[in-house]
DNA sequence: CAACAACTTTGATTCAGATCAAAAATATGA
DNA sequence: TCATATTTTTGATCTGAATCAAAGTTGTTG
């Protein structure tokens, strides 16, 4: 019954079909190829007609808008499984980037944009997406705006935590870093001498230890929550 | 035939009603209230279970995050005609604040999703609006991530004047300016000093005029848009 | 219209993070 | 494995905006 469930797509759309049945899952079949990008690669370009939309097999995306004289902003951050596109739009004003090697499952919008006006769960679906995408953006917003350079690495570290939990709940505290000191200085609004001295300055605390380029494991899980500055409340314990 | 187009709402459920026809108007109409907030109450807090969702009639109303510490941060500013609420939410994560006096058109949250669930294009529309603030939510982070205090604020009044002129293209360059100096630093990340010296820097090079508290008149709008540091391309001209 | 409260401006000083400049560590590849 | 390129760390200095502190405005209310 559920012969055709996406069996040979790694995340099995899981962006979009949660609740799609075997007749859906078969329009998405057909509509859909993969592309690889190198890291650094530009997706896609600000202003570009939109031709495709996407969901993240493997590897890391970026969103960034860029200042007339070449300072960047990195507004969203894409892992596996995260959608890029959106229905109704014809094109994106912001630059979609390999941060590292990406493998894309995309599907062509005219025949996706058709199945969303054909099944209203998956409209709902992507309704859903983009109001997570709404309050990262705004939880973002409030790290620019408020927080320390000490509380962005440690929210930017605690997040990447959360995410790997929630991928494999059995996982140890140890994280791969997608990005380069560049980009997570690009993504929190520092330069990279700053991400650099602040990443030391929680190894020093004994809060988590760096090993090679791009390897955090986190100590004291309390000592970081501790440091990202947001309130408790809300939090799973107390 | 369309004597019942919202006729006794001042913004005839704008955010919504674009294409419903007499039914679903006949609808809305018979889950709506008005309800008046004076200037800094909380319309919504963080947390709250969500029992309405609303439109702005009338005043400024303003979304809020805050750390531990108390220092905030707007994330998100609603003028006449917005909406809040989301479809499928139950609760929001922010402070919902009235910036000035406020007055809602208000619509209970079970029939409005009701609504939505049987009509389409009321759902497209709030997927529109969603993606609209999802941009906005962007550019904000721009620029709290990367602008300077003048950028900062010359954004702010160009925004105001754009939002202006969007509203009556026929309008001078006279504008009310909806907060105080200290709302302005929540919403801009700065402090309200700081705010105070780049509108009188700006004053003083003749780019702007300052008269009472929140009188402003933009004199040089073409050096304004310079101050903003965006890229000038997308624009109107050139 | 006087007195008060709230808001804004201005000035002096401090400080977090940017900038400038090497040196050190890690990768890459011949 | 050695040479080279890239990335990261570390140090010294500078600066934009925060902070601290009055004084000056504007608006409100009895």
């Amino acid at each position: 019954m559920n012969a055709v469930r996406c069996n040979d797509c790694p995340i099995r759309h899981r962006a979009v079909c949660a609740r799609c049945d075997d007749d859906e899952l078969t329009r998405l079949e057909n509509m859909k190829s993969y592309k690889r990008y190198d890291a650094g690669e530009t997706i896609m370009w600000r202003g570009e007609p939109l031709e495709h939309v996407a969901s993240i097999v493997d590897g890391v995306a970026s969103l960034s808008k860029t200042l007339e004289d070449g300072r960047t902003q990195m507004v969203g951050l894409l892992l596996p499984s995260d959608f890029i596109g959106r229905p109704g739009r014809k094109e994106v004003e912001f630059d979609v980037v390999a941060t590292t090697e990406v493998t894309l499952c995309r599907f062509e919008i005219k025949p996706f944009e058709q199945l969303v006006m054909d099944t209203p769960h998956v409209a709902q679906r992507l309704m859903e997406l983009a109001l997570d995408e709404l309050d990262a953006a705004r939880d973002w917003m409030l790290l620019l705006g408020r927080k320390t350079a000490r509380e962005k690495i440690a929210t930017f570290i605690d997040m990447l935590a959360q995410r790997k939990i929630a991928g494999n709940p059995e996982s140890d505290g140890t994280l791969e870093m997608p990005m380069t000191r560049d980009q997570i200085a690009n993504y929190l609004g520092l330069t990279l001498e700053t991400v650099s001295r602040q990443f030391n300055a929680l190894k020093k605390e004994g809060v988590i230890t760096l090993s090679g380029r791009k390897q955090i494991e986190v100590i004291d899980l309390l000592a970081l929550r501790d440091a990202t500055g947001d309130d408790s409340d809300g939090g799973v314990l107390s």
